[in-house]
DNA sequence: ATTAGCACTCAACATCATTAAGTGCTAAAA
DNA sequence: TTTTAGCACTTAATGATGTTGAGTGCTAAT
């Protein structure tokens, strides 16, 4: 168990390394705390904090720098939260108001406006309810052998595809082909389609097509396309400035992970909804560690995340990807404001608006 | 006017700098050059090259590299154009033949497999007829006062859109307006139909929907998004390994650059067609280096263009970007090779197959 | 429990010498 | 006239050596 003073040194200390990014000593403390107490008495604490696993030497004299336990322990135990900066605020409530946004703009306005309020990257994801369902699929022809594919689910999502169909096939073939995945596919979720399409659909197809396969191939695309996390990634470039790399290979390789959506949607815990290992640090935002994440390339970074609940439209998600040594408390509570913001203007969206 | 020997200096110079990034040295030439010289001699000719300009000292007493006009006159003098290697042959019609790309996916694919191939940036561009025509245009009420608007071009171009109608709005209005615009304004270019929408038109709708603002932004949106370039860019971390930036802010607006589309355009010469100030340096594969570009970010790096024919499908664009220093003759072959391979497969795809 | 004082450590910086790769120039050889 | 051997000269890179300053840990006194 630490003092009370221990922990305002460990305070410091994080706040000093975070603006400076310099290794912090006991005379810089010395100044900086509310008491007035030696710089050998920091020494001391300094030392209790370091066989506590809080802090580290650079070297056997240099200064203190907070260690991954120690941010862990300052977020849980030290943070305190602020209010969100009126500026932020002015600049952010001008942003949006400026345009009206459809769809997917507004997540993705947000991304944008996160990453250039805080100069690291942001991940943000747009509602979505629960399980996806199929609510339509249309084929039509537009001529010359072109097919426009267009799947609508239950979600709102709408993607389209052209393909060119070989001469074999016929307008009524289509036709046949779709009042099937009509009858059969439309009102089911997502997954539930793929896998009936492979399954027990193919040879009610068949009757129509000769060789479904390629058949397959497109609505396959465009179904997983459609049941894809829409992810939209903002200040990506900024990794540059927070990851000090020395390795350009890892660099390299963190942005494939960024880029990869599996990846990402695992980072971001999406596929373990019971990820209640850390319970939130306030108002269901949580931080995650680099070093507590199974991936290596994420050392000495932190991902924060927020849940946004759009009631009835869904839930989504909002993180920000910064070095491990960053201002906590004014990035959560610009995350939590997002949160609030963005719950209220999607439901506004859907409901008054239009 | 340069010796014979001068010539073969410079392009050893060139080779040599190419494959250790280091300054050449006279005895290291003396080696490979295929009449026996001195280094002495070699010295002499370095001199002449160094005072045309064409090769600098990075100090007093060091070896040569190449400067930008030596690269220049290298390219447009000494350059060979070589057979593509048998191994990469192989490989390209590997994976162009795994697999049957829909649609884009052709040209997609040309661009992994070429920032693959060569470790640098490949960028690409899907063939585009002429000036690209509005072919339909329809809304479909998705239901819960949602709509999705649907553009197609002649180019076979779809592009999608949900957007939320105000409550005022009608469904026979909607319908009013869709019919209005498929009467005027099909068949014309995309850019008369944008001047049109904004001008003559709007009394017109204004007839149907009260404040057609909200619902000429929408249109506005598809129309911009449906004639925007499509480029496909692959390999894109590959900068980090070949510009040596000292300067995290210049690779960050270097990014940027590549990252919006009218930068880009600009960049790849799609905005002057009458671009014919450096003649292709064969079978129309273009090299620009850096230094000639307007835009300082560009120095030290090399644009390789070309264009290809799909004939009556049109013509793209496929580019690689990458340092000046680098192994023209494989990268020249390389392009030259899939300038053939997209032009006959894309014409392939549209013709026979399906 | 706190503090003054002091010996100690180490990165960062500067100075200096050494080495090796490369040049330019001169005068002789081809 | 061109080529070459030879040599003095230049410079980046490397490594050894010393100095400085910020910081520590420990001890003994408060």
């Amino acid at each position: 168990m630490l003092t009370k003073r221990e922990m305002l040194v460990l305070k410091e200390i994080i706040r000093h390394y975070n603006e400076s990014g310099q290794p912090v000593g006991s005379k810089t403390i010395m100044g900086s705390l509310p008491m007035k107490v030696s710089s050998a008495t920091i020494r001391n604490d300094m030392a209790a904090l370091e066989s506590a696993g809080l802090i580290e030497k650079t070297h056997s004299s240099s200064g203190r720098v907070p260690s991954d336990t120690g941010y862990r322990y300052y977020l849980d135990h030290l943070l305190q939260p602020t209010m969100v900066d009126s500026d932020d605020l002015n600049m952010i409530q001008t942003i949006f108001r400026q345009k009206f946004y459809q769809g997917d703009e507004l997540v993705a306005q947000s991304a944008k406006i996160l990453s250039e309020l805080t100069h690291y990257t942001a991940i943000t994801l747009g509602p979505e309810v629960g399980v996806m369902h199929l609510e339509g699929f249309q084929l039509m022809p537009l001529g010359n052998r072109r097919v426009l594919a267009l799947l609508i689910t239950t979600s709102g999502q709408v993607v389209n595809k052209t393909f060119v169909i070989p001469d074999t096939v016929t307008g009524e073939q289509l036709e046949a082909v779709m009042r099937v995945i009509n009858d059969q596919l439309v009102g089911k979720p997502i997954a539930t389609v793929m896998n009936q399409l492979d399954s027990h659909l193919i040879p009610l197809i068949s009757q129509y097509i000769h060789s479904p396969d390629f058949f397959l191939d497109v609505v396959h695309g465009i179904l997983s396309e459609a049941s894809a996390d829409r992810f939209h990634i903002s200040g990506k470039m900024n990794i540059l400035d927070y990851a000090h790399m020395d390795d350009v290979n890892q660099l390299k390789s963190l942005y494939h992970l960024i880029d990869t959506d599996d990846q990402l949607a695992a980072l971001l815990g999406l596929n373990d909804p019971d990820d209640d290992t850390k319970p939130p640090t306030e108002h269901g935002v949580t931080v995650r560690l680099g070093h507590e994440f199974p991936n290596q390339l994420l050392a000495n970074m932190s991902l924060i995340r927020a849940t946004y609940h759009a009631g009835e439209y869904g839930d989504g998600m909002i993180a920000i990807l910064g070095p491990s040594s960053m201002p906590y408390s004014r990035v959560i509570g610009l995350l939590d404001l997002f949160r609030d913001e963005l719950a209220r203007r999607i439901a506004d969206y859907y409901r008054d608006h239009g």
